[in-house]
DNA sequence: TACTTCTTTATAATCATTATAATTAGTTTA
DNA sequence: TAAACTAATTATAATGATTATAAAGAAGTA
């Protein structure tokens, strides 16, 4: 499962030109894998035990090379630092208030808003965001403390 | 119009205890005016030549005591700056890819999608944010350059 | 008026992200 | 396979938005 977005996600670069180093494929492999939408400094902690070498710039170049290339997007809030969720299919995020955890959901595109949209306001329209936010059940019930 | 606004966000912040110095009233009635949804940094500029020495600090201390008082929202997109918005009534932005402008549109309330993703993840949910993206159509008819 | 508390100011600190320059390593082609 | 070309990585410094701190000032109150 898992292998076919890192197969096809390692065409997509090569196709464009970027070349596959052992760095990006990590990235990508831990992007993938992991369900917690990492920022760019989790990737870069996750993987130091396997390149002890590797560079923090690094995980921010490729996460620029992976978003231009459409397999990234980059997710900010208010807080701090941005969060990278590797592109499957459509989904939504929705965000907990308390603890931050992050899930996927998944609804029908919104394509109605954004035909309203464009005709209210006459921009070209090719894509939106849309997060929900609230409490998750964990912190509903006082496992976790409020923020 | 505007100052019905002004006069109910004052009437806000004296409620929660919040002092009215010249400072936040200056701040307030320049978001509320303002058509730009500006940067804090944007704000400082704009009321340097009222209030001279005031500082960046004092800009950033009172755009979270507005959005603690829910007068204000926060916009975090990818680039550097936050942008602030003084809550009105329900509206989403739409932002060109090209050079940054948000402008506002109206579209009733997505409950359903709220709804769906409560039923779905468990949360208990009270929030979500929606943007859409394109171009504008002055960026569409070459009148600017692409960033 | 004096007191208490909140706010502002000025400045320094923090921290995520980006730029730079030198080195290293993929990829291509002979 | 090896040389050559070019892109990628590394280490480090720089940038820039935001926050923390401490001292000075102002608002509200007894």
């Amino acid at each position: 499962m898992s292998e076919v977005y890192l197969k096809d996600a390692l065409v997509t670069l090569k196709e464009s030109g970027v070349r596959i180093t052992p760095q990006r494929h990590a990235i990508l492999e831990f992007l993938i894998s992991s369900e917690t939408h990492p920022t760019a400094d989790e990737i870069y902690r996750a993987l130091e035990a396997d390149f002890p070498n590797m560079s923090v710039a690094t995980v921010y170049n490729n996460l620029r090379v992976f978003r231009n290339a459409g397999l990234v997007k980059e997710l900010t809030y208010g807080d701090s630092s941005s969060r990278f969720d590797f592109v499957t299919h459509d989904h939504y995020h929705i965000i907990c208030n308390h603890c931050g955890k992050i899930v996927d959901f998944h609804h029908p595109g919104l394509e109605e808003v954004e035909h309203l949209a464009s005709h209210v306001t006459g921009f070209e329209v090719n894509s939106h965001r849309l997060e929900v936010y609230g409490t998750c059940p964990e912190c509903a019930t006082g496992a976790n403390k409020a923020k």
